[in-house]
DNA sequence: CAGATAGTTTCACATCTGAGAAACTTTAGA
DNA sequence: TCTAAAGTTTCTCAGATGTGAAACTATCTG
């Protein structure tokens, strides 16, 4: 249980790569992720902790996040390296369609009010 | 059932285009489609016709591709430009990478010999 | 019209998926 | 040591998914 699976960077699968992404929860995840590592309580996303942690799983095993054990924490942080070397220029867009969206990947409740 | 359903281009949605990009059937599909407008005979991937026809809505509905009527046969074409449009830089660097990789996505024998 | 061709739709089925409740596992702290 | 906190795992369940056989639709050609 200790040791997380995470995959190694030329075992990261495109098809993997592209179903991890393919739900909107998972979108926010990476959205926050990418901004800074997150721990798992500090995501804004409202889906059950036990939710949470299957999308994290299958992030995490997709090889998209990394995530990192320290106390009772887990810090969840995008595999930006890995990713980059495997699929240059992918999550380049993906980050920047993610920041230039309509925000309809957001599964927070915030409030939901932006457009200033 | 003669009016194929297309999502116009404003109603793309990015997970719904990672989910259609999420199996390796349909990666093929999508670099075979990009070299040039394919008829789904000409389509090299074994796979039954029926179950090509799901994948190639499930590409469709997602506004992947673009099915053009013709006689008796459809082509299949990438949306390019409408993807562009929306998800800027996004199918440059997928269809790189499809282009780049170690044809791991590739779901069929090569021989051509289709199920009979 | 009859037959061939090119796909789609329906059906059935096994597998996968996302969801949360509840129980469990660690680790930190009083 | 007892307890709270932070996650994970197990369980269950409804719904989606990928697959192909078979039936159906539509078009072209003789």
């Amino acid at each position: 249980m200790r040791a997380l699976t995470h995959p190694s960077r030329e075992n990261l699968q495109l098809a993997s790569v592209f179903h991890a992404l393919s739900d909107l929860v998972r979108l926010e995840i990476v959205r926050q992720a990418a901004v800074r590592e997150q721990s798992c309580a500090a995501l804004s996303v409202n889906v059950s902790k036990s939710t949470l942690s299957h999308h994290l799983r299958v992030l995490r095993e997709a090889g998209v996040t990394r995530t990192k054990i320290e106390g009772t924490h887990r810090y969840v942080s995008l595999r930006r390296e890995d990713l980059d070397a495997r699929f240059p220029g992918l999550f380049d867009a993906v980050l920047r369609i993610l920041d230039t969206s309509t925000d309809d990947t957001s599964a927070d409740d915030g409030a939901g009010a932006e457009s200033p």
